[in-house]
DNA sequence: GGAAGCATACTTGTATACAAGTGTGCAAAG
DNA sequence: CTTTGCACACTTGTATACAAGTATGCTTCC
């Protein structure tokens, strides 16, 4: 038998590689990516390195420039609130499909996620990915596809500026409260009132995040 | 002065006719892409052949074999659906922008895109388009980039199935009234309505293009 | 006649060599 | 001292050569 699964190319593992660099502001917005440096760098040609760079070109999170080349890519403010109105129409729908399509363990998941989002609600960082993972867990009963994929571009686009959102402790906890209450709008399988409280979280989310980045982001 | 165009690699040209072939069907869903081949046809080495296969299979137009090599990609009726969904989200969204930026310009533009639909509106192929024209004229008036970018995404998706939707001029005349609607929300600067109508109008269209695609497609 | 094993041709993935264009820095002239 | 022109180093884009793995079809054995 052949083995189903075959090594990732090289080409795979720069790819997602570059990818971690950037989102984690190893590689910066407006870095200039050299072909001949990245290819020493990560031990590989420069045939599977720009194959790589096309991924990441098509994914926008790098550009090209007029003359050739490629830069990680910048975030206006205006992109990051445009990001933020797009991911809450798509959340939007995911809870409401969500809300149609809650089964006991969806509803006992959630509800293990907002408790766990509960206990760390003083850990900016634990409590950012405790929500994280309830808006995930969400995707994953509206079982929507394509759905699903364009948040997870959105989502990737956003990954960089995450760290600005729930710094403060009184939003976390308001977020919290609105986890709840998306919560229960699903548990009752109310799809409209989820999808307006889903969007309503994401507006809100942004109202802060924009207000927190304001003065750091001067354009780029 | 140097050109401000630079002349359009070799990759890139590559990328934009395969992708034609993709979309006009000349490429079936399905077939399978060998390299050799299209670099023979399309008169270039297999590099930057290679470079356009990325690109489209970060666009999800065409598929990665276990194996290695690529696949045209195939819609089941459920992605279709899903398809349509999320484009009825996202137009929602920027008809509540547009009605928001609406200028005289938008309003004058759109009303003649309304009155070329009515004009055309018994011949299929110049109604499809018309109404196509007329969601793309919202998308400019709302100047969202990145909902206007994830739209062109679903809606290059769809547009190898876009033949099958406007065949019954019943349809196109019941289309022809829902964008008429949409207009007067819109020139009245009514957010929530054009939402609304936008988003049910693409729902309408799904559910049309649903039942007409219905026994032509199996699943793959 | 059917099945198993093997050789072969073809596929993709990778590296490298080559060509064309771009920007930079230096030198020379005004 | 400034500015213009040129030469060079370096960049990306392309083609080709090579390696490894896969499927296919034939031969041979049961």
């Amino acid at each position: 038998m052949t083995d189903k699964l075959r090594r990732a190319s090289g080409g795979q593992v720069v790819y997602a590689e570059l990818k971690r660099q950037i989102l984690s502001l190893e590689l910066p917005p407006g870095r200039r990516l050299f072909e001949p440096e990245l290819s020493q760098q990560l031990q590989v040609s420069r045939t599977p390195l720009r194959e790589a760079l096309r991924l990441l070109l098509a994914e926008d999170l790098v550009d090209q420039l007029p003359t050739g080349g490629m830069v990680v890519r910048s975030l206006s403010a205006q992109e990051i609130d445009e990001l933020y109105t797009v991911r809450a129409a798509l959340e939007g729908l995911m809870a409401a499909e969500a809300a149609e399509r809650m089964t006991d363990e969806g509803a006992e998941a959630l509800t293990r996620l907002v408790a766990r989002n509960e206990r760390l609600v003083e850990f900016a960082e634990d409590a950012m990915n405790a929500g994280h993972d309830f808006h995930l867990e969400i995707a994953e009963i509206a079982a929507h596809g394509w759905a699903a994929r364009l948040h997870q571009q959105v989502d990737g686009q956003m990954a960089r500026y995450r760290a600005f959102t729930n710094q403060s402790q009184l939003r976390r906890t308001a977020a919290l409260e609105e986890h709840r209450g998306i919560l229960d709008a699903l548990v009752t399988r109310d799809a409209a009132r989820a999808r307006q409280l889903a969007e309503e979280h994401v507006l809100t989310a942004r109202d802060t995040a924009l207000s927190a980045i304001g003065e750091r982001l001067p354009s780029a």
